[in-house]
DNA sequence: TAAATAGTGTCTCTGAGACATTATATT
DNA sequence: AATATAATGTCTCAGAGACACTATTTA
């Protein structure tokens, strides 16, 4: 029996997309147009449609405000925030979902936003410069980063942030970013190389200014890491 | 802009409610007196009420339907489904949620649904019996016991199926109901001594048939283990 | 040649697994 | 005494951290 007293819900989603840029942990951000919170930064997203899926509708409405769906190999689901009041328009349920993607060198242009950016999380979230966010997405937004920090221990998922080939420096910036720690190359390269099927070895090598030149690598088939990358300190 | 091409949603809550009963990791499932899945057992849960928050709601579906929820003291959210026709009524996007408690003595009663009972995990998701689950709330256990599974790796959640006080006996029964593996009681003990506050000493001890008696823990703050216990095998 | 980064080797320490041994209860 | 379980002790091995050392490039 569906009760009288259930008011019906608008259902939408929202991404958590996350890349790094100029070393640091970075997050796609749109600008929004209308109230509520005109001017406000907001997670890209928006309503699912009738008879979609939620993932299908995270791919959609990510191509549509940013035109970068294509290269979203990763996208799983993050948590859903249903505060009655989250948005004052009416009861609206957002499941946020996470996705990784490598630097992308053509620039995010959206067609429906009407701007979309990457900001550094670290600006967002802790930064003085009093950036607003839209609805509960700063909260949104940390558990996500959350969730990418823990992800990368245990899983091979570092490796979707960088652009192939890759060489070890390149992944471990990675998680020296996310984690926001220095990390030693010898014992990271140790790490990597022992756990089989994280990354390929593609035989070549690259000179990348001053420096022995580095053997570049491919993202290899593993997914999990046993045992798990450990963090420092904790 | 809310557009028109956004249907009306029904919200509900699902709960899985794990135990240890008789040394098998099982759950609360109710039986349906309605359609659609008359006589099929479903998780507890129902709709959300306007304004109620999805822990609220996940508690008090629980204690309509099974009378338990004081003892609640984790419930945490574990995954929102949202396939279209999951419910041949509407739409009906539910949060389910994942919670752990001791094996308890006064009987589960359920004022609202037709019959609750405990199943053993394995019986209902593996077993040739045919036992009919409504929805898809076979898959929402099955993600639920995989994430118990892994939670008690690395959290002192465990600790949550056992009835204080408890010998580490009770404790690693936990893990091998929950893991189905058996631990080196020996290895177990020193692993558990060794993460400060997991346990704490009671001084009492209990005698339980034959051997020597076992001394008595009470649950410590700890809430993280580092390192992690580590699954067997795997 | 100096500087910088890539890559190798080695030592130590922690912790997990295997399993022997001792302790204390019941029957 | 026999048996069962609790609790302790010991050996070994895998893996992480620290860090010295070698290799290969550019300025």
């Amino acid at each position: 029996m569906i009760p009288d007293s259930t008011a019906p819900v608008g259902l939408t989603v929202d991404v958590v997309l996350l890349t790094i840029r100029s070393e640091r942990l970075s997050v796609l951000m749109v600008e929004r147009g209308i109230e509520p919170f005109a001017g406000s930064w907001a997670l890209p997203g928006g309503f699912v449609l009738p008879d979609e899926d939620l993932d299908d509708a995270a791919r959609r409405e990510l191509e549509e405000e940013t035109s970068i769906a294509d290269a979203l190999t990763h996208l799983e689901q993050l948590a859903t925030y249903a505060t009655p009041d989250r948005d004052p328009r009416m009861r609206v349920v957002s499941v946020a979902h996470l996705a990784f993607v490598p630097d992308l060198p053509s620039p995010v242009a959206g067609s429906d936003a009407a701007g979309a950016r990457w900001w550094a999380a670290d600006e967002l979230l802790y930064g003085s410069e009093g950036v607003r966010l839209a609805f509960d997405h700063r909260r949104i937004l940390l558990d996500g980063v959350e969730r990418a920090r823990s992800k990368i221990e245990y899983t091979t998922l570092a490796a979707e942030f960088v652009t192939e080939p890759f060489t070890l420096a390149d992944l471990r910036q990675v998680y020296e970013s996310v984690w926001g720690v220095d990390l030693d190359p010898a014992n990271f390269r140790r790490k990597v190389l022992s756990t089989p099927g994280f990354v390929t070895d593609t035989g070549e090598s690259q000179s990348v200014g001053r420096g022995r030149p580095a053997v570049l690598y491919r993202r290899g088939p593993a997914t999990d890491l046993h045992p798990a990358m450990l963090r420092p300190d904790s």
